[in-house]
RNA sequence: CGGAGCGUAGUAUAGUGGCAGUACGCGUGGUUUGGGACCAUGUAGUCCGAGUUCGAUUCUCGGCGCUCCGACCA
């Protein structure tokens, strides 16, 4: 893409009020716009991000037998009803309208509901289990205090998966498989390194619950961390009788802030039994259906990646989630800026092409906020060194090589 | 929900009971071209409503909105 194409522009400053790193930087490179407290529109920028990101977390869930598809945002009360979480003292925070007929109907805060009451029309043998189906949608709460830019937000983007199982194994099976679907994401975003599998309170249906905790001070939970063992426990469990059965000892351990940058817990029959969820096993038995449920915020997944790589000039993004491969930066005119621009697309890499006739320090300094991984670099000056000057975004100095060696 | 602060051009900010200023941006002309370059010139603003006042952007009240601390976070 071309940069004189791109309507968005970067901004050398920002309002006092925005004091998270991830919205101050995404806001002033041009890859969010900041519609109203907790809500955020994606520019051009943003969006590609995100949905690299999708793509990353699609292809990992559709390798442990996810399905995707999408359940509505709208939402019908009386299904809300048979679980119970339609009350607002159950729930509360819930952004509710009507229909013109008066009827009443939420917007989707989470999805369990959804899931579950379209199975029950679609699952009654044992032969139609196990299944993953899994949703990207937006997700609304009404949080009375929406804070850190895009880490929590009122409206998100989110991916649900809900897992339906014959059996406790087979459920186990595939809630330790979604661990390692986990941490592999985490990884191939750029930020396993610093993400910590972490016990957290379960349900009536499981001792524990686990995050996935990424070490940073814009994080919002407070987690203890053993490092060897690459395991964190949530404050909510801290206790002496938890770290004995985890076998963790106190003194390993260190406390530390966190983002909670996705969830994974054993729902048991807390939906299957309200839906009348239910099989028929090969002896024409009905059995109970169990459930799990493994979210993963990609709008906070992209604030977290901010988060943890910037330095003061801009962001720094993954390869795997950056906008574009390349930022091609042409000093002065010259045609073969734009011979470049072309070999690459063709051969399919993805290019952000600064075309546009500015100083080359506005063009630099625009580069580094926006954090594209490679700069290419094309002027008088490296073409009398002989070709290209090629330099990552996270290093302090480039190379000069033939252009050739680009493609 | 408790506490605190804030709202002035597209952006960031200053100031005042009586002409609203600066920087960036944007437009035009020109000089520049390896770290947000320079000169000239133009452009554009007091969140909404009520009150006090001869006069309110400024003071008072209400609304709306933004931010921070705490509580909350299926």
């Amino acid at each position: 893409m071309k940069q004189s194409q791109l309507f968005t522009k970067t901004r050398k400053e920002i309002s006092k009020d925005e004091v998270s790193v991830n919205a101050q930087l995404l806001t002033r490179a041009g890859y969010i716009y900041k519609e109203m407290a907790g809500v955020y529109s994606y520019l051009p920028l943003g969006l590609r991000v995100i949905k690299k990101i999708e793509n990353i977390i699609r292809e990992e869930m559709n390798s442990i037998g996810g399905i995707e598809m999408k359940t509505s945002i709208l939402q019908n009360k009386e299904i809300w009803e048979k679980s119970g979480r339609w009350d607002d003292n159950i729930v509360d925070n819930w952004f509710k309208t009507e229909l013109k007929n008066g009827a009443k109907i939420g917007l989707s805060f989470t999805n369990e509901e959804a899931h579950s009451n379209i199975l029950k029309q679609y699952v009654s043998s044992y032969k139609d289990l196990p299944i993953y189906p899994y949703d990207f949608k937006e997700i609304f709460r009404n949080e009375v205090r929406s804070k850190s830019g895009i880490l929590r937000g009122r409206e998100f983007y989110w991916k649900a998966l809900y897992s339906f199982s014959r059996n406790e194994a087979e459920h186990n099976d595939f809630y330790e498989k979604a661990k390692v679907a986990y941490q592999k994401i985490y990884n191939r975003v750029g930020i396993g390194h610093l993400t910590y599998l972490t016990f957290a309170s379960g349900s009536t249906f499981s001792k524990f619950s686990h995050e996935f905790q990424t070490l940073t001070e814009a994080g919002e939970d407070i987690i203890y961390v053993d490092e060897k063992k690459k395991m964190a426990v949530n404050k909510e469990v801290y206790t002496d009788e938890v770290l004995q059965s985890l076998e963790l000892d106190k003194k390993e351990l260190v406390e530390k802030k966190a983002v909670e940058v996705g969830n994974i817990f054993t729902l048991g029959t807390k939906f299957s039994e309200p839906f009348g969820l239910k099989y028929k096993n090969e002896k024409g038995e009905e059995q109970r259906i169990l459930m799990g449920s493994y979210g993963i915020g990609l709008s906070r997944l992209m604030g977290t990646i901010v988060e943890v790589n910037h330095d003061d000039k801009g962001m720094i993004w993954p390869e795997s989630v950056a906008p574009f491969k390349y930022h091609l930066i042409s000093l002065g005119k010259n045609e073969e800026a734009e011979e470049i621009y072309n070999k690459l697309q063709e051969k399919g890499e993805e290019v952000l092409f600064d075309d546009r006739e500015l100083s080359a320090g506005e063009k630099f300094a625009e580069a580094d906020l926006i954090g594209i991984p490679y700069r290419i670099v094309i002027s008088e000056k490296s073409l009398q060194a002989g070709g290209v000057e090629l330099k990552k975004r996270n290093e302090e100095k480039g190379e000069i090589i033939e252009v050739q060696k680009l493609f």
